[in-house]
DNA sequence: CGAGGCCTTGACCGCGGTCAATGCCCGTGG
DNA sequence: CCACGGGCATTGACCGCGGTCAAGGCCTCG
């Protein structure tokens, strides 16, 4: 069961078998179906998901009432709604799960508790926040620098397979354009 | 000499009188006059700043050869450029003084024989990272939920002091509008 | 079947970028 | 000390990307 996990545990820190078996205690397996709600916009995000099968997101919605698509989670992967789960306060953000998916669930209590137990979880926890800060990195690069187009063709070149796998309208608020624009897009 | 540096790392991360001292040992001094480059594109970062006195800047040139500045850092505060310094990878940041500036240094090797001795560096730097992960978050979301009036409105209203500090053309480029759009935002 | 959501296409428009001219400030050297 | 030059700021005219609004077609699911 925990086979998947072990694996992506293993690739961000060098962790033992013994390390990655009291690990693996810690998480829950939990099933959403297709638009089921993880966490509302307001409630605080307790939980950090490994995607076994399926396919999650977290956005949030502004002012004028435009879904803003952050984040997009495929099979495997691990991730949270990170804001509200480093602070411990209400989220902006939504999770929501975009397709039948399958998770690992791990507490933030747990979470918190490996960062004590064990000194190799710090240096993962270290690896977690680089990377979600090098994607936000890159993707402030994107909207600084480059157009609607061209943000769509490198996502065209980087990960095809995200654009097969999300609606349109999913896939705009990511691209952070509207659907009709994408729409136009695609048909160049 | 240090004091002001052990206030902020005791600020960010509780250290008793004996780490602080065994910490600061590794933080060297350094100046540097307005508009000089602690770090230019290509090069790999190997040093985190404490600024003392002074403010510097993270900044990128685009393809069409516009100046984006990302983080601006004014004292007290620390930083780097992150990305480079995180990944060991050749920098796609500059790091430049906007004012004559006094820095206290320490280099990439001493920061990480740090985090391998002291388990409390290791949760001051999961705290740098959360704190360096939530402002690009807040910038994306700007960037993506606000008009280039509102993006100046807000930072007049949180921090003013930088719009006073900073010249029209780095603060056009911090908030990703042309020198010519700030000026005519500011005249309203 | 029908209803509601998603996708596409068209017409229109406004924010903010681009280009250009002018003025201002300040550091440098004669 | 003043003259000059270069960078920064301001203002105007223009334009294009992408948002907005609206209509019509399609697919899915009850």
């Amino acid at each position: 069961m925990f086979n998947q996990l072990k694996g992506l545990l293993k690739y961000i820190t060098d962790f033992d078998e013994q390390q990655l078996t009291e690990i693996t205690k810690h998480f829950k397996p939990k099933s959403v179906k297709k638009n089921a709600l993880l966490l509302s916009q307001g409630q605080v995000c307790t939980e950090f998901y490994f995607i076994e099968k399926g396919c999650i997101r977290t956005y949030f919605i502004d002012k004028e009432g435009n879904e803003k698509t952050r984040y997009v989670m495929c099979n495997p992967s691990i991730g949270t709604a990170l804001t509200s789960f480093i602070s411990k306060k209400p989220s902006f953000e939504f999770i929501e799960a975009l397709e039948d998916t399958e998770l690992l669930v791990i507490s933030h209590a747990d979470f918190y508790k490996l960062n004590n137990q064990i000194t190799q979880w710090k240096v993962f926890y270290q690896r977690v926040l680089e990377m979600a800060y090098s994607f936000q990195n890159k993707k402030i690069e994107g909207l600084v620098t480059l157009t609607a187009k061209q943000r769509y063709d490198l996502l065209l070149k980087e990960n095809p397979a995200l654009i097969q796998r999300l609606s349109n309208k999913i896939l705009a608020s990511y691209l952070d354009v509207r659907q009709e624009t994408l729409s136009r897009l695609k048909s160049k």
